[in-house]
DNA sequence: CGAGAAGTTGAGGGCTATCAACAGAGGTGG
DNA sequence: CCACCTCTGTTGATAGCCCTCAACTTCTCG
């Protein structure tokens, strides 16, 4: 890919990102309709229930998008990161938002609006495309974790979000992550209970498989607790 | 929508259906290419690793999608029914099928190649949005059996699955379902064992909520059983 | 410093997986 | 037609995971 001087492509962070492979006119475009913005810890995004008003490109930090489900319990659906699409599911449907999203950490966001977004839209088959690609790749993702919350005990799971985790946020290739997520939202992540995660952690810390200090994770080889999930 | 004559409409089923809205000279086209077939319980529509060949568009019967998961063990990650389409989504990706179809009763399903589809596909923006009308549904869908499946326990999980089939089977009305399912592939789509699914047929039927006599579910009261999920 | 939130630990119990044994149905071959 | 076999369904017993509750500690922030 050519090396297209813009911020859109930016946002996406990486050669992967979901703009990649749009014609340098759109980019350059959805650049000078995007309004960056900061985000603390807690800031809502969008709530369920909210008109579409347009789409969020994460460039730097981490958003839970989740439902609210039997008894007001929170479900955490997906974490988004660097690089992410947010908020274009209601656009494509034409309705309103169906869950929450909610930075929980500090973050910069882009914002596109659906208007300036709408006329690209209807001229452009390259976002049909993006729309489906990235469609595509919500819908393994989750049918990946319905195949995990189905078959898998709390502590695997608790694994493989540490694993998921250590991707996300440790791109660098460092195995020492600052989970920005509490004990609870853990909890809400993978379906059980804050004291399970608790338990599991301390497991995993006396097996000498990670180390915990308050939030700052370490995994010394990675490698050893995906061998763990093999079988 | 005005009534167009041509089978690819009466492989949908119902206005409804999938096909919808494509206009219909594209319709007419599919209408040519389809190949209708029958297939009898336990055959395979095709596996995981098959090259993408063609969709599958359901008439009549259920066919159920699966994966197989940790230790062998099948999951269903959806139940197909009349109007569905199958195997779209490998093609959308250009790889290869990465789950099972396999009919779970007497099925009468029309095949569609995809190089009869291929020039259909470049030509015309209505299969973009067929295709991203599609794959939305079915993100909702995934998305909400993967709440239930972490905060909902196997009992209700299994009235779900009782209302959700008494939708797909019953669509004239009638209250008594036959289930094509055995014991075990009901557990497999519930995410449990399937003796926990026979303990919860006859807990059900204790409190005069269903009726089973083998493969056969009355549901006298289905809005009853849908106050008991309302809490 | 105080209050509230987040994290931690222990005890208890319910849900559900697992194992084992058996009953019934359906299909096959003699 | 019957015997046999296999697959499915059913039931009971047992064990273990994990949820719930309650108390307590630690941290954070005004």
């Amino acid at each position: 890919m050519a090396p297209v001087e813009g911020t859109a492509l930016r946002c996406a962070g990486h050669a992967g990102g979901p703009f990649c492979g749009l014609p340098a006119a759109i980019l350059a475009a959805c650049d000078r309709a995007k309004i960056p913005s900061s985000y603390a810890r807690g800031q809502i995004l969008y709530q369920e229930g909210n008109p579409a008003l347009g789409v969020y490109c994460i460039q730097e930090g981490l958003v839970k998008v989740y439902r609210i489900g039997t008894g007001g319990k929170e479900h955490i659906l997906r974490i988004a990161g660097p690089g992410d699409l947010l908020g274009y599911r209601a656009i494509l449907a034409g309705s309103a938002h169906d869950h929450f999203a909610e930075a929980v950490s500090e973050s910069r966001i882009c914002f596109l609006s659906v208007d300036a977004l709408r006329p690209l839209l209807h001229r452009s088959a390259d976002f049909s495309a993006l729309a489906l690609r990235l469609l595509e790749r919500e819908l393994c993702e989750t049918e990946r974790r319905l195949l995990d919350a189905s078959q898998r005990k709390a502590d695997e799971r608790l694994l493989l979000f540490l694993l998921d985790c250590g991707e996300k946020l440790a791109a660098a290739g460092g195995t020492r992550l600052e989970v920005p997520f509490t004990r609870v939202e853990i909890a809400d992540y993978i379906g059980t209970a804050p004291e399970t995660v608790i338990r599991g952690l301390r497991r995993l810390c006396r097996q000498k498989l990670i180390r915990v200090t308050r939030r700052v994770i370490e995994i010394p080889d990675p490698a050893r607790l995906r061998r763990l999930l093999q079988r």
